[in-house]
DNA sequence: GCCCAGGCCATTT
DNA sequence: AAATGGCATGGG
């Protein structure tokens, strides 16, 4: 039966489920821009729009070239290979089972640091809401089957504003921070692209540079912005989940051991691992978002 | 009103 | 190195 959501014109693209969960995908807490959209789901890859479907083996695609999508899904991720590489124990088993499909994806590399720089102190929802008033303040339109969204603003465009005009998005004390790093990229003074050259504690150091990103947002951006898997961001339910299930009772667990651990166990692959503990625990845990499916 | 939210930063132990 | 408090905003 037709779709009435979806654009005329849309492609399809044989994917089977256990590779790739897309709905789980744009709603683990990775990406924060993408809108819900009758079946499916409307967003931009850098600055080409996009609608994706998923129906049962098949994605339909109306908008950006299909490699286009491709990239930016990671589907040349080695995910049975990846899941496969998790420790072996009961919490790793139930969330990688849990979320099976889950993809880290390709985001823009400045569009992904300036939305964990916005993160925060804010729930998800928030950064969501945040990362759609930027776009419309700043970015530049884009126009997908009569529906018109935005791209993430660059960094000139971003330098050029005022942090008054950033604080109207909603950012509160974020906005200086965001502005300051935005100058620093636009200027030329931090260089996204010799971050992308370097190994992965040099490229964290030098993202440290930046006003309002620490080791965990560094961590963040290196993840799902730069592609490095093994980056694992320790936020304050990975904390709670690291204590929980692999320091139970013990004393005194700082954080520079929980550090130590979460490099060491969970591998070349702990990003991944990362994410699938960090999803299922706010799907689990109570709290968080639940109830609110679409 | 009260609580907390994918932290960062300066300051103090 | 580890703890502490301040920082803006919005939703439950």
């Amino acid at each position: 039966m037709n779709n009435p959501s979806r654009p005329p014109g849309a492609r399809l693209l044989s994917v089977a489920r256990d590779r790739l969960d897309l709905a789980t995908s744009l709603r683990c807490g990775q990406v924060f821009h993408w809108e819900s959209h009758g079946e499916g789901w409307i967003g931009a890859l850098g600055d080409d729009p996009v609608y994706l479907e998923q129906v049962d083996d098949a994605l339909w695609i109306a908008g950006a070239p299909d490699e286009r999508v491709e990239r930016y899904l990671a589907l040349d991720h080695p995910l049975e290979e990846i899941v496969a590489s998790f420790p072996q124990d009961d919490a790793m088993r139930g969330a990688a089972q849990f979320s099976r499909g889950m993809r880290i994806f390709r985001q823009p590399e400045w569009e992904c640091l300036a939305s964990f720089i916005t993160s925060a102190m804010k729930q998800v929802a928030h950064i969501t809401q945040m990362s759609l008033a930027l776009r419309r303040s700043f970015g530049q339109p884009l126009v997908l089957g009569g529906r018109t969204l935005h791209a993430y603003p660059t960094p000139a465009a971003m330098a050029a504003a005022s942090e008054a005009q950033l604080r109207a998005c909603g950012l509160g004390f974020r906005a200086a921070n965001l502005l300051r790093t935005a100058r620093m990229i636009d200027s030329g003074e931090v260089s996204l692209e010799a971050v992308a050259a370097m190994g992965d504690d040099e490229a964290r150091e030098e993202l440290c540079r930046l006003p309002g990103v620490g080791v965990k947002v560094a961590n963040c951006a290196l993840l799902f912005g730069f592609g490095r898997l093994a980056a694992f961001p320790i936020d304050v339910w990975i904390e709670r989940i690291l204590r929980t299930l692999y320091f139970k009772g013990k004393r005194r667990v700082t954080p520079r051991r929980l550090r130590e651990f979460a490099a060491t166990y969970f591998g070349a692959y702990g990003g991944y691992a990362q994410q699938y503990l960090f999803h299922h625990a706010r799907q689990t845990w109570g709290r968080g978002e639940r109830g609110k499916k679409g």
